[in-house]
DNA sequence: TGGTCGAGTGTAATGGTTTTCACCTCTTGA
DNA sequence: TCAAGAGGTGAAAACCATTACACTCGACCA
C-alpha cells in the first residue's frame, strides 16, 4: 500500500539501513549515495511511518497540552503560540482538557509513559507538587501561566504580583483611594500573588485597606457582576476597581452601568488579561496585558529544550505591560 | 523499561496471542484464563504500546481538527465539544492550524496516509472540492461550520440562510427600513448564504435593498467598525446593522458610539454565533446562536461513525436561535 | 471405534523503522 | 610489506503488538 524504506532501497540499490542514515542526517554517508536515495525519496515522496519510527526510538514527536478547559478564550492565544512554536519542529501538539480533575489527569499524563508524548505543558495542574516533580524526573514537564514554584519543575508565566502592584499603583497614582478588587477563590498561587500585589500597593502608598474591599468569586463574567452590586451598596463606595480578570472586570462594568452609574465617570474599572474583547467593549478596557502567544511559545520551547537533552528547570516570567484604554481615569 | 505484553504473558502463564484476545475482547477466551490475565494486567498497570499496535493495525485512534487559526475565540467551544465526544471513546485531538494556506493543509491531511490520524475535521477547507472529495474516498472527512456542499463529504453546520434571513426579518417586523450589513469579502459558503438570505429577507418584505448596504470585510472588528463609518456617512442613515459575526457587531456599536450616536437608540446592531462577549458587552449584543459545542460533538461523532464503518455521508444542520439581548429594538 | 468438529490456546509471521555489529576496501605509517 | 585504522555499507536484531494458522483435546456422531 504505502511507500515503505525497504521499497526506497530497493530502487537506490541500497540497503535500508543507509536509507535511514540518510534520512536522518547521522552518520557518513557517501555524498553521490546520498543523492542516490534523496531522489529516490522525492521521487516516490516517501515519508518514514511514524508508529515503527517511534516503535523503535521510544519518542513520538508529541507534545501533550493539558488545560483545565478548552472552552476559555484565555487559552486560545497561547494555544496559537504553542501551534506555531511547533510547526516547523516535526512535533505536534495533542491537546485536552482536564475538567479540573486530577484523575484525569493523572490519566493524561499516562500517555507519557506510553510514549504517546514526550513531553507536556501543563496549563494550571491540579496534581500534588510530589507527583509532579516524581513525573518530571521521567519525561520534560512545563508549567505555563499557573505553576508550582520551588518544585524543580520549569515554569514560563508573568509576574503576577509586580503586574498587579502596577496597575493598583496607576490607579493609586491617579488619585483613587478607594478600590475593590474582584478576586477569586481558587487557591492558584496567581490568585494569591495577584492579591498580595494588591494589597502592597495600597500599603506602599500608605493607604489603609479595607478587608472588604477584597471579595472573591471565581473567573466569570457573573462573579465581577455580582461582587460588584456588593461593592456598589458599600456605604463608602469605591472610586475604582480591579478584576482577576478582563472577563470579570467586564462584569463590574455591566454591574456599575445597570446600576445607573458610568464608567469611568462614576468609577474606573481596571482589568486582567488583554483578551480581545477588551478593546471590544465600550469603555474599552484598561488592563494588564500577558503577552499569551508568547508565553504559549516559551512554554513549548523549554519542552524541545529538555527533549534536546538540556536538564535544568527554567522560570521564566515574560514582560507583562499596562494598557491604559478608557475604562480608568 | 515500560511493561509488554510478553511479561504479562509470562506472569499469567500463557501466550501473547491469549494476553491480546482477553485485552482485544474478540475471541473465545476460557473465563478463567480471563480472569488470570486480567488480574496481573491490573496489578502490573499495563497498558498495550499504542506504536506496535497502530503498526500492525495500521489505525492510530487520533482525530485530526484543522482549522485556520487557533486564536479565534469561536473554535474554543467547538474544540470543547470535540474534546467531551473523544474523551471516552478511546480517540485523541490531534489539533492545529492551517494558517489559510493550502500547502499546510495538504500537508496536515498528509498525516491520514501516514497512519498518524484516522480521520479528519475541517473548519474551513482552503482545498479544492475534487481533493477534498479524493481523500474522503480513503479516509473520513467532516466539514464544520464552512462546507463545500453536493460533493459527498459529510458536513454539520447551522442553516446559515434561514438564520440570517429571521435575524433580518426580525427587525423589519420591529420596524426598520434601512438595514446595513458588514459582511466579508471572504468566498465561504457561509458568508454568501448569509447575505443571501439578508437580500431574501428584504425581498419577501417588499423593501428594496441599496447595494451599498451591504459591505464587505473581514470578520475583525476592525472590520466592523470602518464599514460602520462609511454607513453613518450615508445620506441615508440605516437604522439598524447586521453583523456578520459577533465580533464586526461589535466594531460596529464602537462606530456608532464613538460617532457620538447610542444603541439601540439611533441605531439597532445584531451579530451571529453568541460568543461569550455578547453578553459581556454594552448593550448586551442581540444576535444568533450558534450551538458551537454541538457543533464539536456532531462533528467527531461522524468521524467516528465513518470509523465504525458507516459509509454514508451525512449533511447535518443543526438548530440556531435567534437571541434577543439589548442591542435591539 | 474412528472420524469430525469446535473450543481454547500457542507458534510464529508480520508491520516499518532504527541501530548494532560485522564486513570490506583504502589509506597511512612503520 | 604488513598492521592498524577509518570510512562506507549491509545483515540482522530489536522495538511490541496483532493475527493467521496450526495444534490439542474432549465431545459427539455414525
Amino acid at each position: 500500500m504505502s511507500i515503505t524504506i525497504q521499497e526506497v532501497a530497493r530502487r537506490a540499490g541500497v540497503s535500508t539501513a543507509t536509507v535511514s542514515r540518510v534520512l536522518n542526517q547521522s552518520d557518513k554517508v557517501l555524498p553521490e549515495t546520498r543523492e542516490r536515495v534523496l531522489s529516490v525519496v522525492n521521487q516516490l515522496r516517501y515519508t518514514p511511518n511514524t508508529n515503527s519510527r517511534s516503535l523503535r526510538t521510544r519518542e513520538s514527536r508529541i507534545i501533550l497540552v493539558i488545560l483545565p478547559n478548552l472552552s476559555n478564550p484565555f487559552y486560545s492565544e497561547i494555544l496559537a503560540g504553542m501551534d506555531a512554536c511547533t510547526r516547523d519542529s516535526g512535533y505536534r501538539l495533542l491537546v485536552t482538557a482536564h475538567g479540573a480533575s486530577a484523575g484525569r489527569e493523572r490519566e493524561l499524563l499516562g500517555l507519557l509513559h506510553q510514549r504517546q508524548a514526550d513531553g507536556v505543558v501543563l496549563m494550571s495542574p491540579t496534581l500534588p507538587a510530589a507527583e509532579l516533580s516524581a513525573i518530571n524526573a521521567q519525561f520534560p514537564v512545563v508549567q505555563c501561566c499557573e505553576y508550582i514554584e520551588d518544585i524543580g519543575v520549569s515554569y514560563v508565566s508573568v509576574d503576577n504580583y509586580t503586574a498587579f502592584y502596577e496597575a493598583t499603583a496607576y490607579l493609586i497614582r491617579a488619585g483613587h483611594r478607594q478600590i475593590a478588587m474582584s478576586s477569586s477563590a481558587n487557591n492558584y498561587p496567581s490568585t494569591r500573588l495577584r492579591e498580595q500585589g494588591f494589597k502592597k500597593a495600597h500599603a506602599d502608598a500608605g493607604l489603609p485597606l479595607d478587608p472588604q474591599r477584597i471579595r472573591q468569586g471565581s473567573y466569570s463574567f457573573e462573579s465581577g457582576y455580582e461582587n460588584m452590586q456588593v461593592f456598589l451598596k458599600h456605604k463608602q463606595r469605591p472610586s475604582a476597581v480591579m478584576g482577576i480578570s478582563d472577563v470579570v472586570a467586564a462584569g463590574c462594568i455591566s454591574a456599575i452601568m445597570n446600576a445607573g452609574l458610568s464608567v469611568p465617570g462614576d468609577l474606573s474599572v481596571m482589568g486582567f488579561d488583554n483578551l480581545d474583547m477588551a478593546k471590544m467593549i465600550q469603555p474599552t478596557l484598561s488592563t494588564v496585558m500577558q503577552p499569551r502567544r508568547r508565553l504559549g511559545r516559551a512554554a513549548v520551547e523549554l519542552v524541545l529544550e529538555r527533549l534536546q537533552g538540556c536538564q535544568e528547570a527554567r522560570e521564566l516570567l515574560l514582560p507583562h505591560e499596562l494598557i491604559i484604554r478608557h475604562s480608568t481615569r
